[in-house]
DNA sequence: TTATATGCAAATGATTTGCGTAGTC
DNA sequence: GACTACGCAAATCATTTGCATATAA
């Protein structure tokens, strides 16, 4: 919460940011707990969450909160959107840009300063499509 | 869940979709408890998400699951867009149809079948703008 | 009449937090 | 050495669920 103060770099935040970068899974906080588990045993569920939350005040990872009752995590810290998929939950990179376009079309037609957007597609992942 | 099932008109479901329809201002489920408990003194909070969760699944009320811990929901269930107020998360709905075109920028470029988007606004309420 | 719904209270599940100790800067 | 972070366990908070009873169709 404190934007001033002074960060350390521990070993579980580094393994944290390490195992995170490592997939393009976009794993809830529990998952990530077992990735960093198999180096560091003995780190906590506490840990892991106070961590996930440092590191996405900092913008070095990213804290997905789209749908979904559980939060997930993105390595990638560069803005870009996800797809979801609907019966599984998988989510992927989508490989486009920002679209500013979708805030321009609300211009003038909100009393609200608008300031950005949040947009996630929703999908069926081959996985699924295969299955199905 | 069940779909097949035949829902009946209680005096609860009535009275929490009456409700939700009087406001446009999108609430959690404990402000739809406190509200529909003035006329229903002993419903339950059970029995209000039982109902939100059956209304929606109807199609008569829109439940809204993007951003924030609680959920919000809409006695409009017109597919439309929201703004979010960053300070207060005070949620208002936007007079702009559905884009469609959004889903067209991703045409070819991802391996999920795409089958919808949802699309939330940030901003600033006229009201936090005042105030700050 | 009979399946669906209710009220109540307890359970669940994700996330957060208090506290005493450990480790970083 | 001072302050941030850790591990652990308990707390929190939104939401869900089991169960005995009530009620709509």
């Amino acid at each position: 919460m404190a934007l001033s103060q002074r960060y350390r770099m521990t070993a579980q935040r580094r393994v944290i940011l390490e195992e995170l970068r490592k997939v393009s899974s976009h794993p809830t906080a529990d998952r990530v707990y077992e990735m960093v588990r198999l180096r560091l045993p003995r780190i906590s569920l506490g840990t892991v969450y106070r961590n996930l939350e440092i590191l996405s005040e900092c913008g070095m990872i990213q804290k997905l909160e789209l749908g979904g009752i559980q939060k997930r995590f993105d390595g990638n810290a560069n803005n870009h959107y996800h797809v979801r998929c609907i019966h599984c939950d998988r989510i992927k990179d989508v490989p486009i840009g920002p679209i500013t376009a979708i805030e321009d079309a609300l211009h003038g037609k909100s009393d609200y300063e608008i300031i950005g957007h949040r947009l996630e597609f929703i999908g069926v992942c081959t996985q699924c499509t295969k299955e199905r």
